[in-house]
RNA sequence: GGCCCGUUCGUCUAGGGGUCUAGGACAUCUCCCUUUCACGGAGGAAACACGGGUUCGAUUCCCGUACGGGCUACCA
C-alpha cells in the first residue's frame, strides 16, 4: 500500500469575519500540509443557515490570502471533489444517503421529538437531579423515535409531514479510544457521549455528519482542528465506525485555545476592542448590524509579521531562532513542537515582530512606499525636495529603527516634512531665557554663512558658536531641537538639521525665535 | 455540577530522570552609548502549582488535590 498523500482542510463556518484563532488554525493546516508536500483545502461548512453571514466566506479567502496561505484545492480555486461548501453538498443528498446507510445498519434513528418535548425532558432530568440532562441510550427510550415508535407510527409520522432529525445511536459502556497527534491516547467512556444530530430536520447535516463525510470523500489525511472539538471527538470516532470507514479516517490534531491578555477565558473580539489591538486579520463590517471590527492588514501589519507572531501561539522551533519566513515555519513545522496548553496572546509581543520584520526592510523601500503619502499628508508640491527620493530615504533614515509600522513614520516624524507651529512648553519653560536669543542669532548667522551645509559644519558651527558666546552646549541643544522640530525629544539633531538644508534650518530658526519672543 | 484537556519566570516558551546554578524572547529594572527620546550593548530581578508515591536521585514518571481551559444545542 503506498503513503497516503497528506491532504488537510481548514474548514470553517462562515458566520463572521475570520477570528485570528481561526487563522492560526488555518496556518498550521498549510504548514503540516506544504511541510509534507501535500495539499491544503478550503471548505465552507455553511450548514446553519441561521448564522450565515453573507460576505465571510470571501472575507476568509481575503484573509488567507493577505497571509500568504496558498488554497490548493476547495472553494475560489475549485478542484476535484467539487463541490466545496457544505449547503451546495446536501443539495446533491450527500449526507443524507450516509445518514441513513446508518440507520439501515442500526446505528442511527429517526427522532420526532419538538423543541418543547427536548425542553420538558432535560427539565424533567434536571428536577430528578441530573445535573447534564442529555438525549442518549437512556433518555431516547422515553422519547418519540423510531426506537420507541411502532413502524406504524413512524410511517404515519412520515405520511403526516411531522419533522424528524436523524441520531447517532450512540452504545452503552463502551470504552471509545483514539490518538491525537497532540495529546497523545484519549480514551471516553460512550455513556457519556449523547445521541447527536447528524441531520437536522431542515435536511441539512450537523457538523459531526458533514465533516467526516467530506473529509472522507476528500481523502483528508489529517483534521486538525480547535481544542474545542476534543470532547465530541469520540462520537466522532463511532461514526467512523459505523460508516465502516476507521480505515480512511484522517489523525485528529487538537491545537490549544487562544486565550486573553488578561483575565479568564478564551480570546474574544470583545477583548480587541477592550484592549485596542485587532482580533481579526482585515478590518471587517457586519452587513446586518453595521459593527464594525479592525484589522491586523489595516492596523499596519505586515502579513509575514502576524502569520510569525501566529505561528509562535501554541507552536515553537526548538531552537532560539523567532523570526521566521513561510517557507522556513514549512520546514520546521511539527506537531511534537505544538504546546498543549492554551496560549494567552499578547499584543505587544505582536507589535514586537512587526517591528523586527520592519528592520527588515530597506530604507529605500519604505521611502518609496511613503512618497505619495507624504505629499497628500502634507500637502506638498510635485517638485517638493520633501518627497525626493533622497530626502526621503535620509528621512527614514533617521526613523526607522524608532518605529514599529509605517504608519508610525509619518506620525512620529511629521515635523520632517513639515515646520512645527507649536512648541514643547515644558521644554521652553525650563530652557528658554531670553538673553539665549543673541546666542541663536550668531548662530542663524554662522549657519547662513556655511557653504556646505553637512553634519560635520553644522555641529561644528554650533559648538562654536556656543563657545563663543560663552554657553555650554547642555544648554542649548534641547532647545535648538524644540525649535526646529517643536519637539523635545526626536531623531538625531545633527542628522535632522542635514537633512533639512541650510535654508529650512534657517527659516524654522526665525519662525521659533519670533514666537518664543 | 459532570466529562475531557491542561499546569515551567507577569506573558510566549525550551528542557521530559542526574549535565538545571532551569535556557531564550516580550514586558520590567539598572548601567553604557546618545548633550534628547528611541535603537543598540551589558547586566539584574523573575518560574518547575501543591501533596503523596516510584527511584540512589524527580521540574521531568505515577496518583491525588488545587487551579486554568474547553465541552455539556436540530452552533460550529
Amino acid at each position: 500500500m503506498s503513503i497516503k498523500k497528506i491532504r488537510t482542510r481548514f474548514a470553517p463556518s462562515p458566520t463572521g469575519p475570520l477570528h485570528m484563532g481561526g487563522v492560526r488554525t488555518a496556518l498550521f493546516c498549510y504548514l503540516f500540509a506544504k511541510k509534507h508536500g501535500g495539499d491544503f483545502l478550503l471548505r465552507i461548512e455553511d450548514t446553519d443557515q441561521s448564522r450565515y453571514v453573507p460576505g465571510a466566506e470571501e472575507y476568509i479567502v481575503a484573509a488567507l490570502n493577505w497571509c500568504g496561505i496558498q488554497i490548493d484545492e476547495g472553494v475560489s480555486v475549485g478542484g476535484k471533489f467539487e463541490p466545496y461548501r457544505q449547503s451546495e453538498r446536501k443539495e446533491q443528498g450527500i449526507y443524507l444517503k450516509y445518514a441513513k446507510e446508518m440507520i439501515a445498519s442500526g446505528h442511527a434513528y429517526y427522532a420526532f421529538d419538538t423543541a418543547d418535548e427536548l425542553e420538558d425532558m432535560r427539565n424533567r432530568l434536571i428536577a430528578a437531579g441530573n445535573v447534564a440532562p442529555q438525549y442518549n441510550h437512556e433518555t431516547r427510550k422515553t422519547m418519540s423515535n423510531s426506537l420507541t415508535l411502532s413502524a406504524k407510527e413512524v410511517d404515519d409520522k412520515f405520511a403526516a409531514g411531522v419533522p424528524y432529525v436523524i441520531r447517532l445511536k450512540v452504545p452503552s459502556g463502551e470504552e471509545i479510544t483514539f490518538t491525537d497527534l497532540i495529546r497523545g491516547e484519549v480514551t471516553v467512556n460512550s455513556s457519556l457521549v449523547d445521541d447527536k444530530v447528524l441531520l437536522k430536520s431542515d435536511g441539512m447535516p450537523t457538523y459531526h455528519l458533514a465533516h467526516i463525510v467530506d473529509d472522507v470523500l476528500m481523502e483528508i489525511s489529517h483534521a486538525i482542528r480547535g481544542e474545542e472539538w476534543l470532547p465530541s471527538a469520540p462520537a466522532h470516532i463511532l461514526i467512523y465506525r459505523f460508516l465502516g470507514w476507521e480505515a480512511s479516517m484522517p489523525q485528529y490534531a487538537h491545537l490549544p485555545l487562544l486565550l486573553k491578555p488578561d483575565g479568564n477565558g478564551k480570546l474574544s473580539k470583545r477583548d480587541g476592542d477592550r484592549l485596542g489591538f485587532p482580533v481579526f486579520p482585515l478590518d471587517w463590517q457586519d452587513p446586518n448590524t453595521g459593527e464594525k471590527s479592525s484589522g491586523y492588514r489595516e492596523r499596519g501589519y505586515y502579513p509575514e509579521a502576524f502569520v510569525n507572531m501566529l505561528a509562535f501561539l501554541g507552536w515553537n522551533p526548538g531552537t532560539e531562532q523567532e523570526l521566521f519566513t513561510m517557507e522556513e515555519l514549512i520546514q520546521h513545522f511539527s506537531f511534537e513542537h505544538v504546546h498543549k496548553a492554551g496560549a494567552r496572546f499578547d499584543p505587544e509581543k505582536a507589535k514586537w515582530f512587526n517591528e523586527q520584520y520592519l528592520r527588515k526592510q530597506t530604507a529605500e523601500a519604505l521611502a518609496n512606499g511613503l512618497q505619495s503619502v507624504v505629499k497628500s499628508k502634507f500637502n506638498l508640491g510635485n517638485d517638493d525636495i520633501k518627497i525626493s527620493s533622497d530626502y526621503l530615504v535620509k528621512a527614514v533614515t533617521l526613523l526607522k529603527d524608532r518605529v514599529q509600522f509605517e504608519s508610525e513614520l509619518i506620525e512620529k516624524g511629521s515635523y520632517l516634512f513639515q515646520a512645527p507651529d507649536v512648541y514643547d512648553e515644558q521644554v521652553l519653560a525650563k530652557k528658554w531665557k531670553p538673553e539665549l536669543a543673541s546666542f541663536f542669532n550668531a548662530l542663524i548667522e554662522n549657519l547662513s554663512s556655511l557653504q556646505v551645509f553637512n553634519s560635520v559644519a553644522v555641529d561644528a558651527t554650533i559648538k562654536s558658536t556656543a563657545a563663543t558666546s560663552g554657553i555650554k552646549p547642555g544648554e542649548i541643544m534641547q532647545l535648538l531641537r524644540v525649535f526646529v522640530s517643536g519637539q523635545g525629544a526626536g531623531v538625531d539633531l545633527i542628522g535632522m538639521l542635514e537633512l533639512f538644508g541650510k535654508n529650512e534650518v534657517i527659516d524654522r530658526l526665525n519662525k521659533a525665535l519670533k514666537k518664543v519672543n
